[in-house]
DNA sequence: CGCAAAAGTTGACCAAGTCAACTATTTATT
DNA sequence: AATAAATAGTTGACTTGGTCAACTTTTGCG
């Protein structure tokens, strides 16, 4: 059986403190643009999907995600379900970025309910800009990192992630 | 001069992703509470503060305190400040807490207006409540881990936490 | 077909958080 | 001592990010 746990998880708890400081410290250049933290998160989900092969469009690979019966760009289900957010709501934020010209939606390759998303280049640009913000903030976090302390880092929180990655999706499960 | 950092600052952007959905997680319990997010943090931040030693309190530690102009317990500004929240809103949630018997409210020793707060019984009930319930979720999310691994995680926390905590503080400094 | 589930949308609603103005207390200036 | 300026706290009005429930349309399935 295992050990006496209560260490881990005060080091934890204390972590949790420190990283939600920093990640509310981080955040605030986010909030500061012109969208709102869910929006940019939104925003980044749709960057960060492949997205550019669409099953529907034409060309080998549009034939290839046709023949494999994949579709590689995210619906607004998929938003709503990886970043955990109210369907209505995701509706809401996207057609503030397609009013905005920063999102297409089409007719999925399979379904028509499904309506498929993807980045205009004005979306591509405003993602763009956010993510060197970001990435702005972050290098000045780490500036003062010797070299060997930078890869350090990268190794540890791989590491970290590795070991909190047990669990995490297990637990709501309730319905019957 | 540092080398290229891209690789590190992708690599904390996963993680703050990763870590982002982690908080939500465990987030969730204490949203299910009778408590906001905030509220909670509040919560805890007053169970933090060593507070127990009132300087206008009797018996020696009342003295001592009295003495050494030391004031253990914060004021409302002090949680204002560390936690970032506006005055008025931890004004209300301070309210919520008054009515609610958990916590009490007195002028501070050494200034009138500066009042100084403490849990009241009930309040360390709550408190310890909520603790529990996210230790709970915390051990829960280290369960599987090994004894040799839960040792290692504390570690590698304590790391990360002294690798990022170089520049935190000095990054809104703006006012002439 | 006919029913159930999934995707998406709409409108009504709420509560968390913000802003600006104000009082009371304390500190600094001359 | 008088006055100005800063600090702590409070109040009311308001904004808005986010939720809920109901509904439409499309798709899957017996």
């Amino acid at each position: 059986m295992p050990a006496d746990r209560s260490a881990l998880v005060r080091d934890l708890r204390c972590f949790n403190r420190f990283y939600t400081g920093l990640i509310g410290l981080l955040d605030e250049t986010l909030t500061h643009s012109a969208f709102t933290l869910t929006e940019a998160r939104v925003l980044f989900e749709l960057g960060r999907r492949p997205g550019r092969i669409a099953a529907n469009s034409g060309g080998k690979a549009g034939f290839l995600a046709r023949v494999l019966q994949i579709d590689f760009e995210p619906a607004a289900s998929d938003i709503a379900r990886d970043l955990q957010l109210d369907p209505a709501y995701v509706t809401r934020i996207l057609r503030k970025f397609s009013a905005a010209g920063l999102t297409e939606t089409r007719a999925g390759p399979d379904a028509l309910r499904r309506r498929v998303l993807s980045l205009t280049m004005r979306g591509q640009v405003a993602l763009a800009a956010l993510q060197s913000a970001a990435d702005r903030d972050l290098t000045r976090l780490t500036v003062d990192l010797g070299d060997e302390e930078a890869a350090e880092l990268s190794d540890i929180l791989a590491r970290v992630r590795h070991l909190l990655s047990a669990a995490p999706a297990s637990e709501r499960r309730e319905s019957a």
